[in-house]
RNA sequence: GGCGCGGUACACAAGUGGUAAGGGAGAGGUCUGCAAAACCUUUAUACGUCGGUUCGAUUCCGACCCGCGCCUCCA
């Protein structure tokens, strides 16, 4: 590990005790954190993506700040209910159907593509990606347990979670028990004690044809949807640990539900810190696939924009609150992020030599306050605001901007995206040096015709003190491919 | 009905009990063969409405209006 380049003390806004507090890890110097990840039926949608972007730059302040950060998320591959039709189905089933494929080539098929959109989003794949439907033994366990311990019951071969033995289990989100509405949406399972329980494992599915079945101890049959993340996350992370993520919508029935499992069997704290992503929301309201009305990383890559403009939209609003996405708004990212492409393309031949003591000393206020913002409970905008103002101060050279960006994109992650070498093909080479020879001899209609037709190729050149630069327009390609520059 | 979040310039978005960061867009300018890029200047007597506390509130308290979320699968 290097010399960390964070040296603020972290602080978090827990959900828990709904307050910022100054982060303490378990054990010295490491990190456990686990993210609630994709359901893979369908293609991430980009309000999906943002709660993984924020969880991202999570994890790149740790590891910025001399943290080894042990990041696990689960694949959700099976076991969702789908809820708007009265007799519900398990969402990949009827993925496959659409598709006329098998529930397991649905699945992979989806991860796969979730993964690529992390990848254009320029995500750390976590150091452990574990699937569902790979851990049902686990779960097992883990329901046989609460079972031995009285804190769940068996009707007609379904395990049920019984919440009464868990008198915290209003807490965490808050609720008000008494008061919660009666929901005439989905029909009661009258199986159940109390109104709040929860399945742990379905043997008696209402679902016909249902595909992905395990034998179980209470019949054959499929877990219930919180016990994946329990026992997964106690797997791989032990039965205390740092972090949890997700999206804000998960602190009441999700992750209410996971603590009540897990702290009913280990019977103490769970996790520290509880860290929960607000909703990116459209005009009329927040996307759900459900609704149909989803922007994919492919929808933004049709209307001409590249997945690193969407990573720099999220980081101008802060996690904790909506991201009110528009077109407009993404454009905004757009021109903002290229203008720091082209300063990067420009470091590229402007900055040389060493950092001067001068250089040093103006950029640490700026250092201090990037990392201070980034540490006070992620304050993305603010970042950016201090990385604009120090690229902006021209009392620095370009050397101690590059210098700059670079140590806080480990964190911000905008220009690892760019890193692909994209080299010109023998004409467009041509093409260049032909416009110098017209340039030279002052035609500049030849000039100029060549400046277009390069431009129509995604190519702008520009003419500098030093000969003609070129760099790869990121505007408006479709399909885009993954390397953007050659700086 | 219960719980929670938010309303800041043209749009986006930080922030603070003492008088509004930042990026985008618009306008003007520098540079350039022309461009592109970059840079410079400029754009909120004002932070939903009405009260209250205070020497002073956008920031605290109360009421109200509006938008959104959760309570049901959902990031």
């Amino acid at each position: 590990m290097t010399t960390p380049k964070n040296t603020s003390e972290i602080h978090l806004f827990n959900t828990q005790t709904r307050t910022v507090e100054p982060f303490k890890p378990i054990k010295d110097g490491e990190v456990g954190l686990y993210t609630c990840g994709p359901t893979v039926y369908h293609y991430a949608h980009i309000g999906n993506l943002r709660t993984y972007v924020f969880e991202d730059v999570l994890r790149r302040l740790f590891e910025a700040s001399g943290y080894k950060v042990n990041h696990v998320m689960n694949i959700t591959d099976v076991g969702h209910l789908e809820s708007d039709a009265d007799e519900g189905e398990d969402k990949i089933m009827l993925a496959a159907q659409r598709e006329k494929k098998s529930p397991w080539e649905i699945a992979r098929f989806f991860e796969n593509a979730f993964f690529e959109d992390c990848q254009a989003l320029n995500l750390k794949r976590p150091q452990t990606v574990c699937r569902a439907t790979e851990h049902i033994a686990e779960m097992i366990e883990f329901v046989k347990e609460l079972e031995n311990k009285g804190i769940a019951y068996v009707v007609d071969g379904n395990v049920y979670y019984d919440t009464t033995k868990f008198p915290t289990y209003a807490d965490f989100a808050r609720l008000d028990l008494a008061h919660m509405q009666e929901h005439g949406r989905v029909e009661q399972d009258h199986r159940k004690r109390n109104p709040q329980d929860f399945v742990l494992w379905f043997s008696q599915s209402k679902y016909p044809n249902q595909i992905m079945k395990w034998e179980s101890p209470w019949g054959i049959g499929f877990p219930g949807w919180h016990i994946e993340c329990s026992a997964m996350a106690s797997k791989y992370l032990g039965s205390q640990f740092d972090i949890h993520c997700g999206g804000i919508d998960h602190i009441f029935v999700h992750h209410t539900n996971e603590i009540a499992q897990s702290e009913g069997k280990f019977g103490h704290k769970w996790v520290n810190y509880w860290l929960h992503g607000e909703f990116l929301v459209l005009d009329q309201g927040k996307m759900s696939k459900s609704k149909g009305d989803t922007l994919t990383v492919s929808t933004l890559k049709e209307a001409g924009y590249d997945p690193i403009h969407f990573r720099y939209l999220c980081l101008t609003t802060h996690y904790r609150g909506q991201l009110r996405f528009s077109y407009e708004s993404l454009e905004a990212a757009r021109n903002a992020y290229e203008t720091l492409h082209n300063k990067l393309d420009d470091w590229a031949t402007s900055a040389a030599g060493a950092v001067s003591e001068a250089d040093i000393r103006i950029a640490a206020d700026y250092r201090t306050q990037f990392w201070g913002a980034l540490s006070d409970d992620l304050n993305t905008p603010v970042a950016l605001s201090v990385l604009w103002t120090c690229l902006r101060d021209d009392r620095l050279s370009d050397t101690a901007k590059q210098d700059f960006f670079t140590s806080t994109d480990a964190v911000l992650g905008l220009a690892g995206a760019v890193g692909t070498e994209l080299t010109l093909t023998p004409q467009q080479q041509k093409l260049i040096e032909e416009r110098e020879a017209a340039r030279a001899r002052k035609d500049w209609k030849r000039a100029d015709e060549i400046r277009t037709a390069l431009d129509e190729q995604g190519i702008v050149l520009k003419d500098r003190p030093t000969g003609t630069d070129w760099i790869v327009k990121k505007l408006k390609l479709s399909p885009n491919p993954s390397g953007l520059t050659h700086s």
